[in-house]
DNA sequence: TACATTTGTATCGTTCACGATTTAATCTCT
DNA sequence: AGAGATTAAATCGTGAACGATACAAATGTA
């Protein structure tokens, strides 16, 4: 990185592909996820819940490294869909708790075969397992690092 | 992969940890871009324009992976900024040009320091060059492989 | 008990990202 | 030359992200 003239160059930084593989893999997903009628950030949140059916905005924005200004507009959308019910803590009258309804833990189901459908999707590519394995302990080592300085 | 129900969990996908770092890392670029006055995806449309001045939305589109939905409004924001010039071309006229201003010129200066700014606020952690290089790689591989599939 | 501080959500405004569609220019092929 | 196909931008509507701010509940402290 010695070289200031060529570190301004989009290929040698490293934001770009984070930034443009983020976008492009999401993608991915969105057909899948059409076919359950929501969005990537709100497959999300139903994961989240799908382990805890029923945890605070703060816990959920958490795990996802979002605030509220982001999840409560996507929460609000989700429970027009009827995904998940929002209610007072009575314990904590600040904090809202997210509960899943009937109709979004039925959704678990149908959505069990989609990390399979997008391994396959990448089946025949040129990057083998152990390379992907030390890309993924890489990337999370970034992001730990990255979540720590937000 | 054999295990579904592991799979499902968010940890063990690719793609939620690219998504959140794609976010945190263009946080991190933010505050030397507000000195700027500039967004980071106004940023990479200058980065391109830095290298060759004159360039078709099409060909900004190819190097960003986005279209003319997502490029013309961002295009027409910088344009009212001053920092590009929107031009039809006269070989053909579907093709808008863009053209750097003056003053989108003269912030190539001030941004040449960004790259090293970023480097430097990771210096401290725990990640080694060749990790990265290594991590880099297989990014741009995997982007490779996402483009072509879009 | 009062009062300042912190915490959890919500709201607002701006900018992106993107699927779907539209429009006009160019290309192709006969 | 002319008809159909392709290409390049633009437009529209929806859903995120996110900084800044507001507000009420809870907590800490004098």
């Amino acid at each position: 990185m010695s070289n200031k003239l060529a570190s301004l160059y989009l290929e040698n930084q490293l934001c770009f592909p984070l930034y443009a593989a983020s976008r492009l893999t999401t993608k991915i997903y969105t057909p899948f996820l059409n076919e359950l009628d929501i969005t990537y950030p709100q497959y999300l949140v139903l994961m989240i819940l799908w382990q805890h059916p029923e945890q605070s905005v703060n816990e959920i924005g958490k795990k996802l490294l979002l605030e509220s200004n982001t999840l409560t507009p996507l929460l609000k959308r989700m429970e027009q869909k009827n995904l998940i019910q929002r209610t007072r803590s009575k314990s904590d009258e600040r904090s809202v708790v997210i509960t899943l309804t009937e109709n979004g833990l039925s959704l678990r189901e149908k959505a069990l075969s989609i990390p399979e459908k997008i391994a396959d999707s990448f089946q025949d590519e040129s990057i083998s397992k152990e390379e992907v394995v030390s890309f993924k302990q890489t990337l999370d080592k970034l992001l730990g690092i990255l979540a720590e300085k937000a």
